[in-house]
DNA sequence: TTAGCCAAAAATATCGAAATATTATTGACT
DNA sequence: AGTCAATAATATTTCGATATTTTTGGCTAA
């Protein structure tokens, strides 16, 4: 039996700190329902998941514990797990309440970041400059690697932010619009300027001007709202 | 094996909706450590739990890891559980987030609400006024009692807010807050006419005057951290 | 002493069978 | 045909045994 990373068998993902079954069962079907591979309310049957994740009923069940506690999956009592449904309203309620928290832990961030912040958010904004860069050649392969910098990058922006709860939450709200974005740019390339909107929040923030951050980053958020609802309400079905 | 309730009779609806082991295990455990039976920071050995609420194992560990993403409990790789920690840091930093999101969620409620809303909220007060009533009496039995009202009075106020991510964050952050008050006001009794704060909240909820609503939400919160961080500070060790 | 090592004891993590619940199917009766 | 109960087939939930890991407690050597 056992766990994962020290003897034989099983590969994952990439990092591999992950060290118990039931994490690395949980890391990986977060990862498939991020991308959108286990589709948005389609069932989550034991049989199949035994089957793809090659392991035990419980160690299955805890796993998708924690993803409900995740809002990625769904539960109702006696009748199994499903992947979460997605709506335009919920998109929408996603981003009200992510600019909500989002941008008051950027306040936070800016008012409390000392240079170490400030050298980590510009390391993680050069790294997901690359990615932009390469994203423009390869869209499919690239949009996985852009998404993890992406959420470093915004990530960074907050890091400073002293409220752990509100760091936590910001990271349960941004994961489920981050679902969204995976779902619905997958297949479609659309003309903006990211990079320059990441500059530009970032500038502000390291010139410590906290209200043109905040106001820059609700933009963007809102732009990305606009591109994802419009691609969602399209091919929606 | 199965689960409670539904044996032979399946009335009771309402009050019984066939409530898994799982389910079941879930809420004894998160009654015993809001009410502090379970003591922060203590171990939660699975052989003392299994005596104690006689499920299995993957039973237990489900109801726990429910538990993790509540935050009333945190896991440790190979370690096992324990109970949440509790400290002065985290008490004002869920009390500022608090503030944050209940006031937005407020002010959204007092935005939408309708007749409904506000009939559900006038009763929501009654019943918590009656509470406290008997609560000057017979403190120790009738504070779990309170809790329940004080909780249900506060989730009426924002009952009509559109938002349902906001409504759950606030969900999470109340429990914990609640847990704090719960611990440290069982056993001290604080001279403070918590009635007449919520009556001038509700009034002004009801004449729709947000900014007035809001404000005064906010002083209830934060004169809410003054008496509990005071009791944490003098008995905390 | 103190550090390092090994085996025993204790605790956690996992599996897979058994129990229970839900859903589908059949067939009798109206 | 249509309803309903009984039953079969599926799916989920739970338990308890077993594997694995961590902790403990000597024992030895520097």
């Amino acid at each position: 039996m056992g766990t994962i990373g020290s003897g034989s068998q099983r590969r994952l993902p990439k990092t591999a700190p992950a060290r118990s079954l039931v994490e690395a069962t949980f890391e990986t079907l977060r990862h498939d329902i991020m991308d959108g591979s286990l589709t948005p309310g389609s069932k989550l049957r034991f049989e199949m998941l035994r089957d793809r994740y090659e392991v035990g009923a419980s160690t299955l069940r805890e796993a998708l514990t924690r993803l409900v506690g995740e809002s990625l999956v769904t539960s109702e009592e006696q009748r199994g797990f499903r992947v979460a449904e997605i709506s335009l309203a919920d998109l929408e309620d996603l981003t009200r309440t992510r600019k909500l928290v989002e941008i008051e832990a950027l306040r936070q961030s800016i008012e409390a970041g000392d240079e170490i912040w400030e050298a980590e958010l510009v390391a993680a904004f050069h790294r997901l400059s690359k990615v932009e860069a390469q994203l423009a050649d390869d869209p499919a392969h690239r949009q996985d690697e852009f998404e993890v910098r992406n959420r470093e990058f915004h990530q960074a922006l907050i890091a400073a932010c002293p409220s752990r709860s509100l760091k936590q939450i910001q990271g349960i709200i941004y994961q489920q619009l981050e679902r969204y974005r995976r779902i619905s740019l997958s297949d479609h390339v659309v003309p903006r300027d990211i990079h320059g909107e990441h500059r530009r929040v970032m500038d502000a923030a390291l010139t410590r001007d906290a209200d043109l951050a905040c106001r820059l980053e609700a933009e963007h958020i809102d732009l990305t709202l606009e591109v994802v609802s419009k691609i969602l309400a399209e091919d929606g079905r």
